[in-house]
DNA sequence: GGACATAATGAATATTTATACATTTATGAT
DNA sequence: ATCATAAATGTATAAATATTCATTATGTCC
């Protein structure tokens, strides 16, 4: 996994688990456990993982994880690790991805549910996944919002 | 009603239609609308509102309403139960339709037999249909034709 | 009405955070 | 490997926003 993958979910972890209410503590926090990285660095994680900022009834403002991701750690942990999953290509807006026989509905639900904002739908069928990608919204966009939320991607994705 | 609470009711208001990164922008607005107040003030209405900022795709960073808010515009379930229309979306020549899970065939079915001009295909899922635009149709020609036949769909299209 | 308390607000400022620019590092293609 | 491109990051700074302090409005109790 590499050094931003781990930062970003470490980072997930943090914001889940603590109220922290300004980029400073993130980073010392971050640092405890090995991210060296300047504030710089820190706002665009938070931006890229879709981390925002809302008012708390103690505290004043606090992060926040969204809503797709929260849902997400719901799950069991080890749900991912019979997704199916065979590899995914992309073609203009289209992304196909192929899994294992019968498993691309559930994979699709789980897509589904991440509520990504680079995809505007799916479509399954028994092996294969369609996901219709937004305008603008590059397969690299795609990999990484995947990624991001399923860490488990990443050594199938290149 | 408080000046205040006018004030704050209609900040609730913007924030739910548009998409808004600033409180520059968001003090314009209430300008407009008769209510002259400081940033400060703002800054205030919006903690009290829990409003918080949060990254989107498109633009950096917008205001978004606490999810018990966001919740309260959704729809009835019911309302239009015949058809589980929920949402439309494009991108490039695709178009996909979200509809109530289980609807999409039958919604689909409707659709092909407007044998619209604009639509070459149609593929439904569980609670996604795809459209394959003609060559050259937009989505605003699709949405003028779907609205034309189906006018129910009127108020749910924008 | 006047006196007191509390809420609302503005002006100025400190804090916090995003980003432009430059640089380094990784990734692919030939 | 070598070049080209894109990604990741740091530095410095601009932009955005929360807050401190002072002032004005809004009750409410007598």
């Amino acid at each position: 996994m590499s050094e931003k993958i781990k930062r970003q979910t470490t980072l997930k972890q943090i914001i889940e688990l603590n109220r922290i209410g300004k980029q400073e503590d993130l980073l010392n926090i971050l640092k405890q456990r090995g991210f060296n990285v300047t504030q710089a660095t820190l706002s665009r994680d938070l931006k890229e993982l879709k981390i925002g900022k809302i008012p708390d009834f103690d505290y004043g403002y606090v992060y926040a994880l969204p809503n797709a991701n929260i849902r997400k750690r719901i799950k069991s942990p080890d749900e991912f690790s019979n997704l199916g999953f065979r590899s995914i290509d992309v073609s203009g807006n289209i992304a196909v991805i192929k899994t294992k026989s019968g498993y691309a509905n559930s994979f699709a639900t789980i897509i589904d549910e991440l509520f990504l904002d680079e995809i505007i739908g799916t479509l399954a069928g028994n092996d294969t996944i369609l996901l219709i990608l937004k305008e603008g919204a590059t397969f690299n966009d795609l990999k990484r919002a995947l990624i991001l939320n399923i860490p488990e991607l990443q050594e199938f994705i290149k």
